[in-house]
DNA sequence: ACAAAAGTGTTCCTCTTACACCCATGA
DNA sequence: TCATGGGTGTAAGAGGAACACTTTTGT
């Protein structure tokens, strides 16, 4: 065997966002049309990285012109390197597509966070991308169906360590589609006491002041994510406790 | 700016090693000896990817390579991918030994985990590689101590989630070199009563019967790690809680 | 009036933490 | 006999989990 040189490097993104009840991700069409009626002609949206050009900054790249938004929330999960993950027709496309003569492509998966709200879908209705429920995407174009997969292993190790979730919520939010967000990502029933108890109790949440409007029901009280708090706290927690001072 | 065609794929491994007292790294020369005496002469043992070859084999091949085994514990973590991470006379190098022409070096970063034994150590010593103490690092190659720092905090992570520990310590251990490698690679320090508590309530591990010799105090009892009981106990676990069957 | 979700407390129990002394061995 | 680390128990407190009813609004 020698060096593998006719190589290429692409970023593949999950882009998650959360619509109040269940968590969706950002899929694209496959951008070649021979097999259009295949079942497996959505993908995650993903690039070659360029010449000079950052990983992150590649992801970057893609996450702006998928949803037309930059400051995403974006973070680097797992590399896909299956010498056959590409082949075929899609890897004839690449090559065609792009005037090069790749032999393999190996791609870095990212899994981004999106706060969904109208200019983001009439921006990505209008790119033709659209935003599936994750629980019913069966499969996906290439490999994608495994990067999604990771993506939300990843995202659920994230949600229980770090307060991530308010990256998938709007500036203001309820206690209850906070809780909603958990128990979709998750995929687990919350006790909606304890939920509270915990949450309110972390001293996180800034109450608004404001109330829901039009509901028909007892309306809820519009919360914000205190950061400035979430850091303090994190700093005391850091200097007590059994595990006192550690590396991360 | 157009696609990067001349670039190539290594993976970078940091092996870790516990002597029983603290975390070692394994660290080979780096190749070319235009400045032998710099600061900086070690590196990680890394190599690129060959043709048809995942990274994982690539990693499990450079392991080989390094220590003389297979079946080592591997995890895949972060990539490196800043367009200068390899540059000058690395970069020539590198070109030169493999007759390529590559302009960028994409990494992937790994980390192992090795019983430390006499006939790994013998292994390593002939092939002029060292363990060096993970806390006395000051400076690596290239980007490496960034990788081996990268490396630490997902070790971290790793420990305190499943029992990685035993990957490090010899089939037959006491309890108090458990405990000095959680203090050693969490950087923290560890009450004995609380942790003896919490590791043999836990049930994972199953008493030898056999006794340290020759040790200038009260012999321990060895200890080996019980897999199955293990699995047992997370699959029991999987069932009940709060949290009760989510994703991973 | 009714449907629908908001909001609220208590009890039990487990797990975490802090802490001090005697024991077995080799030198 | 001394130095060294092995091995043991308890009490107080914090946090997790299970559980049901009243309130407010729109229809």
């Amino acid at each position: 065997m020698s060096l593998q040189m006719n190589q290429s490097l692409s970023v593949d993104c999950a882009v998650f966002g959360f619509d109040g009840r269940s968590l969706k991700v950002l899929l694209v069409e496959r951008r070649y049309c021979d097999s259009a009626a295949r079942l497996d002609r959505l993908k995650l949206p993903g690039a070659m990285i360029l010449e000079n050009e950052t990983l992150p900054a590649a992801a970057s790249r893609v996450l702006a012109e998928a949803t037309g938004l930059r400051e995403i929330y974006l973070k680097q999960m797992e590399i896909f390197s299956d010498p056959d993950r590409v082949r075929g027709e899609e890897l004839e496309w690449i090559n065609r597509y792009h005037g090069i003569r790749t032999e393999r492509v190996v791609t870095v998966g990212y899994y981004a966070l999106v706060k969904l709200d109208a200019r983001v879908i009439a921006y990505t209705d209008d790119k033709g991308a659209q935003w599936v429920e994750v629980e019913a995407i069966q499969r996906l174009a290439m490999d994608h169906k495994q990067i999604l997969s990771a993506a939300l292993t990843h995202l659920c190790r994230e949600m229980l360590q770090s307060p991530v979730a308010f990256e998938l919520l709007p500036r203001k939010f309820t206690i209850r589609e906070l809780q909603n967000l958990y128990a979709a990502v998750l995929g687990i029933e919350i006790d909606n006491r304890n939920f509270r108890k915990k949450i309110l109790g972390s001293g996180f949440l800034a109450p608004t002041g404001e109330y829901e409007q039009g509901v028909a029901h007892k309306p809820a009280l519009y919360y914000m994510f205190d950061k400035a708090a979430y850091k303090r706290a994190v700093k005391a927690k850091l200097r007590l406790g059994f595990i006192n001072n550690w590396r991360y």
